[in-house]
DNA sequence: GATGAATGAGGGTTCATTCAT
DNA sequence: GATGAATGAACCCTCATTCAT
């Protein structure tokens, strides 16, 4: 076969399958992953039932996809960060700002897809709730970095760096939770990441 | 008939339901709300598979069961806390680290339940999800009702006590999860919920 | 629960698997293995589609259970024939056409199972297609058995007893077939077989 | 188009569908008619599925194509032979062997087709049926020819010389499905044809 | 009230067939 | 003419629910 018709028939392969990935996030998005049925992402996406099937093996694939495809973009945005490490109290705290916030920003771009995700992804099954776990250990794991390094070059008190590094993730995850199901109004994200991060630098101490 | 027999007849009933909740509590533990089937809580509970009928309309029902239950023996606990209200930095300080290690030891009797419900609960459907959010905002209720108080007598330094109360109760909430799931080792619980809260009181600052 | 309870459902389950192994049966005869379909099988049955799987598994294992049946009563009938063991010449050509015409008359009690059985069995797949081979080289086993004793003993022509064992199996399963199927008309099955009988006594020779 | 352009069209076509034609003797033979999928045959034709469409209107059609190949060939081998009949019970014998190892050798040419075929023609529908069963009664027609001419000449046993025939057929069928299939391994097939054809001739008498 | 066999609607999946390229 | 992506009818199978005992 000629190679122009191999790629046409490549790129229109491709289509049919982006088609299927942006209807699943629609349709999951709106009706949670255990609610929906392959019917309902083949008519949102227009094609054929078979269609799905000549892409993806299950529901579960086409939700690992999904997952697969957010991870990475996640990844490869804030796998760089530990590369430079802050030299005061103060970069610190920017940096942080700076992270915390574009890490909302992100998670906004894709909104639906992450709301539906965190919800869903732990009552998939086993190792889907696996992966969850590991991504918030990735974050877990940044913290600790910065964390440890302040604590070493000595601008930040001395504690259990891991303890206080769960903590961390886990206000950080609830505050980006809760502006991206807006149930936070009347704050700019700004200022809330702000309040936020100075509650975790200064605490409630006077 | 008669009211001896009456009696027994309910007494008979009421254990067969508590068979049922026990069955799927373990059931819904092992495999995910989910992953489970009717017949296997009938199983588990060795009744018979229309017995499961005459005590529940559905799967649903009988998860929603269990979350009532747990919700209320929670509830009952927690709810008497707003009575006392701390009276200095140290009061404030020693009430936290109490509250939450009550709290963790309270959600550890019904571990396996627990860890279920709120893997599961946000993904069974939207009135399950709201309720699982609604347990949470009693929590942060109740921890700005204590920061609104420290801040008014002057013992807290100025926040949005809003958002530092949701974060306290991120922060909680991960730490306790990791702790039940046992990916916090080495690590005594009291010890534990003391650096938590003492990264809480005293921040990152030196 | 009471054993007459037990006892009564135990014979309801009975029932409606044999309901089901009867209209497979008719069906399979009717419209052969590969074209019968879960629905024609519980539509003849007169049970719900579910019933179905509630006895076997699927479409294969309903036919194996007719087979495993067929073959039992089978083997049950001519197992013993091994056990006495022809005297003279006549004793062995009578032997013969009494065994032959038995095993016609059988076959013909379930004539449209067994025709269905032989036609399409050995289409079903490998472990099908050995098990009908089997069965015919039971027969081919017991013909030998009779040879090679008539061969001792001195009232058979000596000869290769497997390959003429196996032409005496090829000639009566041919015969008998075709008298089912009707296409030998005019002949009494009495007639047909001492026919046949004779040509292998006695050949063509004058 | 130009005469030489069609022919060159016309001559890839047929290497087409000789390829089909092929393939699917080898994926019948390997996974039987039933099992097989028009997409593994054009898979191992290394055409395109829609080629398959080009060529034959479904599964059944491209089988039946092989069949009237086959069928064909093998009349034009043996019609021929009703015109020589044999003027001696040693030329009948003579005859039959020949004959008999000659359908031998032909078969095992195709042998895994023939395997197939035989196996599996009987389930496909009720034509393919009747189909196979005239093969043989072309077989059991010219048998009969030839016996009926041997009586007539006086030198064969009077007998129903239908039946007979009927039986020389299946004797013939199974032992040289038998050879076909390795079943009857130390014995070669001259030696093997000759010792049916004894049993035959002489029968099991001294 | 308890039981568990029976039910059948509903969803998953396959694969022969079509058709735009 | 050849291609292979797309199609959807058709069938399999599960499992929540019913109901006769």
């Amino acid at each position: 076969m000629s190679l122009v018709r191999e790629q046409k028939n490549q790129e229109r392969k491709d289509n049919t399958r982006k088609a299927l990935l942006s209807a699943a996030t629609k349709v999951f998005a709106r009706q949670g992953y255990h609610n929906t049925l392959i019917s309902d992402v083949v008519q949102e996406a227009c094609v054929g039932q078979g269609t799905f099937y000549r892409n993806f093996t299950d529901k579960r694939a086409i939700f690992a996809a999904l997952k697969d495809e957010f991870i990475l973009s996640l990844l490869n945005e804030f796998q760089p960060m530990s590369e430079h490490l802050p030299e005061s109290f103060e970069d610190y705290r920017e940096a942080s700002v700076q992270a915390i916030t574009k890490l909302a920003r992100k998670l906004d771009e894709n909104k639906d897809f992450v709301m539906c995700f965190f919800k869903e992804a732990p009552a998939v099954d086993k190792e889907f709730s696996t992966e969850v776990a590991l991504i918030n250990d990735q974050f877990v794991k940044l913290a600790k970095l910065y964390l440890d390094h302040a604590i070493a070059q000595g601008f930040a008190r001395k504690c259990n760096a891991h303890v206080v590094s769960e903590a961390i993730v886990g206000m950080g995850q609830r505050m980006i939770m809760q502006w991206l199901e807006d149930k936070i109004k009347d704050v700019e994200l700004e200022h809330l990441v702000e309040e936020m991060v100075d509650f975790g630098f200064l605490g409630l101490k006077l």
